[in-house]
DNA sequence: ATCGTTGCAAAACCTTTGCACCAAT
DNA sequence: ATTGGTGCAAAGGTTTTGCAACGAT
């Protein structure tokens, strides 16, 4: 149960848990690909729950403003943070077949990242990187 | 009179030669931030031009289409690719103070994402990335 | 003369806001 | 009891569509 793990950041943060963010948070949880608030509310509509499509912006605001919840570069779908406790910069390795998505770090690639901005002279604060491609089932 | 390269790859690509296309061209030229199809609209508008929001829409469609035309990662914004020669993958330095962008070009990074993927079972068909920062001029 | 392009009006969507009520603490 | 959260209705904004007219070749 990987959406565990954000009941409990929410109790970290002093935010209430309610009976739409637990649905907000399963729904996520299985949908398992960059979804839109309105496919987050179908999901929950269609497993018999209700939830105002309203507080599924406003509960999903929340959940990325806390970093439990990622916006995806190419698609701007937003997926559950799969990699809630690694520090430092998260990447994306998106299929472009059946949706899949998988988060990556990568000091390397920060690294190199950092090298870039210097050599032009930027001073680099955050990176964004996707991969997209064929995941190992799709090929 | 870097969109002048713009009119030759219209008419490369079999596209005619319009006003209200000169005029996207243009506006994107000077704007030199990633832009919406609302800001250009403005922006010709502003420069006593007159060209339909809707227009704007489709020819920016069809210059995205055409590589002639990048979305930004972060903001959604257009630009005007500035390396539309270089081959390979483009990414993006964008200044979160002023709103300069401006494009790169590396195969270090590109090998380093090829083997990310690859240790992941991914076969990597396109990168995305972008590197947000103060640029030189903003420190 | 042909057919790609454009403008206009309207529809369809998506996202945000204000306010009264509800519920977790 | 307090105060954060939610639902509803409505407003605001953005993007798309259909169709007739225009204009580049």
């Amino acid at each position: 149960m990987p959406f565990m793990q954000g009941l409990d950041l929410l109790r970290q943060s002093g935010l209430r848990d309610t009976q739409p963010r637990r649905l907000v948070l399963k729904a996520l949880g299985h949908i398992q690909k960059p979804a839109t608030q309105s496919d987050v509310h179908a999901w929950i509509a269609r497993h018999k729950g209700t939830v105002n499509l309203v507080t599924i912006y406003r509960v999903l605001e929340k959940f990325e403003e806390l970093g439990l919840v990622h916006r995806h570069p190419s698609s701007g779908g937003l997926t559950l943070c799969s990699l809630p406790h690694e520090k430092g910069h998260h990447g994306f390795l998106s299929c472009h077949e059946c949706g899949h998505v998988e988060e990556f770090t990568d000091s390397d690639l920060c690294r190199r990242e950092d090298l870039i901005a210097r050599r032009a002279g930027f001073r680099a604060r955050e990176h964004v990187s996707e991969i997209v491609g064929l995941c190992a089932s799709c090929q």
